[in-house]
DNA sequence: GTTGTATTCAACCATTCAGTTGAGGAAGGA
DNA sequence: TCCTTCCTCAACTGAATGGTTGAATACAAC
């Protein structure tokens, strides 16, 4: 479904190469070699990095001649910026409305260390 | 620096099970065990999916007794929507852009092979 | 036809990852 | 104290991933 698309749009997204491939593909479209020329690694390795974001959707590829010109596929971060909005306006939400209560309670009942959430594992 | 972290993140949101982990913290903080519950899979398989949240700063995790409430942090999300919101910005303009161009073209001379997407974009 | 260029396919290797089981630590309750 | 609950750590396994090299395909140009 649209769950299997998102994990492949993340995935591909995961990778720092790729998310400046698709810096690269915002200015304008490219071929593999032109995509492949400032980086350090094999033509191969590069043409499987654009499959990769062709299978999540976030890149098409037409013909010309032997070159396969890459074009990034705006429409599809649509499906990611509605996946995060919804959940970070919910948390936010939730948030805010915590925010009231404690107040209200810091108002009646003297503060103690209730909600002492520390940041885990710092690397 | 930054970087790293935005690799975390979509890594973390790439599989469908720590998707609707964030999906359930959005509701409201749970337990590890409260999180585990749903899934078929064993409490220490939920455990290291909640490292791998904690660890991209998408979760943080406070003490309550023995239990672990997990928390979700939204402010880590902006992080996230700006990066897609830039490229997706750029990627839009210039395809629109690109539209007017071929608007243009289209006025003056009469369209042979169309579904050729090309742009040369040689720097 | 032959050569050259652009790209992908195939097989392989090392590393990472999501899952497992088993053990252990920390806290509450008997 | 002993027992139970909640959670994490450690070690292992199989699958996926990012990289490599070498061969194959497709097209252009000579």
């Amino acid at each position: 479904m649209d769950d299997d698309q998102l994990s492949r749009i993340f995935a591909a997204l995961a990778d720092p190469t790729r998310r400046d491939m698709v810096a690269r593909l915002a200015v304008g479209d490219a071929t593999v070699g032109e995509l492949a020329d400032p980086y350090d690694v094999s033509v191969q390795a590069v043409s499987k990095h654009i499959k990769v974001l062709a299978d999540a959707g976030l890149v098409s590829q037409s013909k010309d001649a032997q070159r396969r010109p890459c074009h990034l596929e705006a429409k599809v971060f649509d499906l990611m910026t509605k996946w995060i909005e919804r959940y970070r306006q919910q948390a936010q939400q939730r948030y805010e409305r915590l925010d009231a209560v404690l107040a209200e309670m810091r108002s009646d009942e003297q503060p103690s260390d209730r909600g002492n959430r520390q940041q885990g594992a710092a690397s």
